[in-house]
DNA sequence: TTGTAGGCGTTATCAG
DNA sequence: CTGATAACGCCTACAA
């Protein structure tokens, strides 16, 4: 057919009009004659113009519409995890008012394909993410995008959407402490964007940059400050069945672990299951987040339960207003401690 | 300090150099001597400036990197859908190689927001939309946009991605009438985007724009013609729960119901456990789609497993195949039955 | 209500 | 390896 896809100039032409004319047809931004309105658009179907391109358009008007969300991790893990989930749907619920759509986005170094910076974005919300990416985002607050962080220190000015993770994981290492537990594990999410799954052989918790795992591991050494510590590479089953088999390992056997995760929990707890160790009689776990924990029923993981949808929309909201120049700032949310079966008072030795 | 943001046309004439060799150095699509990338990588960074502009880059590139993800219904049902999630897990795989991010679009009607139009997208993935779409569909197709589908009839030359739900469904009902049942219940999802939960009064097939919900339904008709349908508006456990109470308070009590989504399904037996019906010995559920089913243990569904990430993949692949311009075409999965104990034999009359 | 003009910021092309 | 030129397609003051 055409060599070139139709302009709205072309169509402008076709019309007999001009094309500021066609073009308000489109957007709308002004009366036009119901004549001259029915001219343009027969124009624009008969050269198969289907409306202004988007990129043009945004280019232009210096929006596109487009809500980055940066996700720590790798993409399908971030599916995978219930939490994010929720927290998404959380802040698709928040930008509602701004018409805007939700742009995934990785934190990735390596960071060949579309990222914080070569995304045609005016927003911008992190969620989890490590601090290697600290300097790319001072480069986009830079450029004036607004930027609201989940459970990270972004630095001045960046609003936070906090939740008591240091607290919360303090309480419920209490709670197992309170129930007798002296052989107690930690395990914990990533240190970093290269941590490999295993013991830590020492603790700097300076040096772990996801600020989550920091935050919840400094709440957990505050109470038992010797446990060793096991450290995942994410919130997986089956990342925590694995920690609950190393774990089961060791000699003598700890009583009780302290996961930083529901999933994990759940993982370490099929272990024990496996390997015919009883929850919670021979062995305690305790989960965090208060998803709803699958594959382990009858059991009810005894957990801090956060409030992630909640979280989400607050960060959709205060980015909204960050768009508009609304002045806001961050929230900070609490953790509630929920009971389950899988805790109970440690064995007698 | 600047009224104005930098641009790449004052970082070149601040470094002394024209734009396109400034841009060069930013695009790396030509060799540049060490000693003017210095100069304008100094420039830049004295005016502040962070790199192309992406509105701008994409106008004039013609790609924006972004692929267009269309779920059905609302965000929020989609992420709580296992299914959904899984699916787009593979997509994030599937398109790798075009290093592209992934927007998350809406089919609602209501279009106020970027949609398949407006959004500044490089191909799109329609993932379980009602047919109402298919105009906005025909349009981006003629701004030569690729598109892909999965699960949906989409017209001449877009590529589908299909699975097998007729005949799927059509097996797991033999399953059932295998087992002796007679008085048998459908629960299926949405018939359209209007859909209120409920029974169906009548059934004309075509009338039922969600492709899978029809596909289905008719696989499942083939072998119970007369059985009463409930539907409901999506695939939810709490849903399947006003299902189940509905179908428990029918006067004969059905013995069996053939739910469209394991999630239905879920919901269906625990209305049967809460009212003390047991499962299967009284009531049978078959579900689809093969999720971990949450929250029924020691229960396991009996389902039709479907390949989603797999689904996800190919579609994410056959999008990118598209883009690149490389000519190819749907690929069609098959469910595999598994099963479980929530079905039995009829109980006797 | 409609037309005119100019620029949004970048990058492809091609010549030097 | 670098520079000049010309779009990319649209929108919005402003003027008529």
């Amino acid at each position: 057919m055409s060599a070139r896809r139709a302009t709205i100039a072309d169509v402008a032409r076709e019309a007999g009009v001009s094309p500021s004319t066609a073009s308000v047809v489109f957007s709308g931004k002004t009366q036009v004659t119901d004549a001259t309105r029915q001219r343009v658009l027969a124009a624009a179907s008969a050269l198969g113009y289907t409306g202004p391109d988007p990129r043009a358009a945004s280019l232009r008007r210096g929006r596109s519409g487009i809500i980055g969300v940066v996700l720590g991790g790798r993409l399908r893990s971030a599916f995978l995890d219930p939490v994010t989930t929720v927290v998404l749907d959380g802040i698709s619920e928040g930008i509602a008012p701004l018409d805007a759509a939700i742009l995934l986005l990785r934190d990735d170094a390596t960071e060949t394909g579309p990222s914080l910076m070569t995304a045609p974005i005016d927003g911008a919300v992190l969620l989890g993410c490590s601090a290697h990416m600290r300097s790319s985002l001072d480069d986009v607050r830079g450029r004036g995008i607004p930027v609201v962080v989940i459970e990270g220190d972004a630095g001045e000015g960046v609003p936070q959407i906090g939740l008591d993770n240091e607290a919360a994981q303090r309480h419920i290492a209490e709670y197992t402490k309170g129930l007798g537990h002296e052989r107690v594990v930690h395990v914990t999410m990533a240190f970093d964007a290269s941590t490999r799954a295993g013991w830590a052989p020492s603790v700097d918790l300076d040096a772990i940059t996801v600020d989550v795992t920091r935050d919840r591991l400094r709440g957990a050494l505050e109470v038992y400050p010797d446990a060793p510590i096991y450290h995942a590479t994410g919130s997986l089953i089956d990342e925590g069945y694995a920690a609950g088999q190393a774990i089961l390992a060791l000699d003598p056997r700890p009583t009780a672990a302290i996961a930083q995760t529901d999933l994990l929990a759940v993982g370490i707890v099929r272990a024990a299951l496996d390997a015919g160790v009883r929850v919670p009689e021979d062995f305690s776990v305790t989960g965090f987040d208060g998803i709803r924990a699958d594959g382990i029923a009858p059991h009810r993981l005894t957990t801090m339960a956060q409030p992630a949808a909640d979280k989400g929309r607050a960060a959709g909201e205060v980015l909204a207003a960050l768009i508009q120049g609304t002045p806001t700032s961050g929230v900070d949310f609490a953790s509630r401690f929920r009971e389950g079966n899988t805790t109970g008072p440690a064995p007698r030795a």
